[in-house]
DNA sequence: TTATATGCAAACTTTTTGCACGCCC
DNA sequence: GGGCGTGCAAAAAGTTTGCATATAA
């Protein structure tokens, strides 16, 4: 789904659409990475330097998007939190303890997951990325050379 | 696992062992909960009002602790940021972005994607305790009433 | 004794709030 | 025109750092 559509669909629902508004959805539309605060305010300086939009102001969209369901927010760590549109294909992270790598990977190993919270609780994840944590290959194979 | 057991593993790592580093692993032995930074300055005041250890150490301690692998740490969204001791024996929370109810759920809902991590990639999951975000069955039912 | 842990104060980062002004519908 | 969104400045919350002192081994 294309940020144009995205925005119709938020205008359908009564919300007013201003500037501001419009370049966040497109900063996050632009990419299907994961974006922080200031990814985002980089991508409008970049694009769109004559409206410049305050901190005050992407912290205030991101929350508004958040209550519609619009957007999902992720604590990525070291890396900091992140943002994304939850029409974006979904994809999650694997996070490196040791070395800090991130892997990326495809929805479907949590589709069952899912299935399953929904059958055994009534519970609807709703979430368009899940940060795990843990040790890579590279790291595992690493650490059992030294004597741990 | 107790916390004695826990403080003589480290110490066997050739860890020094200070009366708030013992404090801080007490706070979290105590209770099988997921524990704030408040949580664990509460504890301590309750238990041992006659030594209080500064914020800035109980990061440090924290910091040392997850370093080990001891103590994980979880981003709960409005409640913040919540450390356990992975010793304990692992459960999990559905957080729903409605109502904001906690849901516990067992860890073995887990188990198949933790295998099939480590099958696929190589990736070995590191969390006693992981924050998945939705709604409630009860939410969900409720906003099906209205007119969505 | 000696390296390491701690407390205090201050700095720093990130996020939130109050209020006057400006813009979308 | 009226209500809602925005920017600015300041505050608040959460976390980190430097340095002198205290303590475990």
């Amino acid at each position: 789904m294309d940020t144009t559509t995205i925005i119709e669909q938020i205008q359908a629902r009564g919300e007013r659409i201003t500037l501001s508004r419009r370049l966040v959805i497109d900063a996050l539309g632009h990419t299907h990475e994961h974006l922080t605060i200031n990814d985002i305010q980089g991508h409008i300086q970049a694009q769109n330097p004559a409206h410049p939009v305050s901190d005050t102001t992407v912290y205030r969209i991101l929350q508004w998007l958040k209550d519609l369901g619009w957007v999902s927010q992720t604590d990525m760590g070291q890396t900091g939190i992140v943002y994304a549109l939850m029409s974006d294909p979904c994809h999650h992270h694997l996070i490196c303890l040791t070395c800090g790598a991130t892997i990326t990977i495809e929805d479907a190993a949590f589709v069952p997951l899912r299935e399953q919270l929904s059958r055994d609780y009534g519970f609807e994840v709703r979430v368009d990325h899940m940060a795990i944590y843990g040790q890579c290959a590279q790291c595992r194979q690493e650490q059992s050379h030294s004597c741990q």
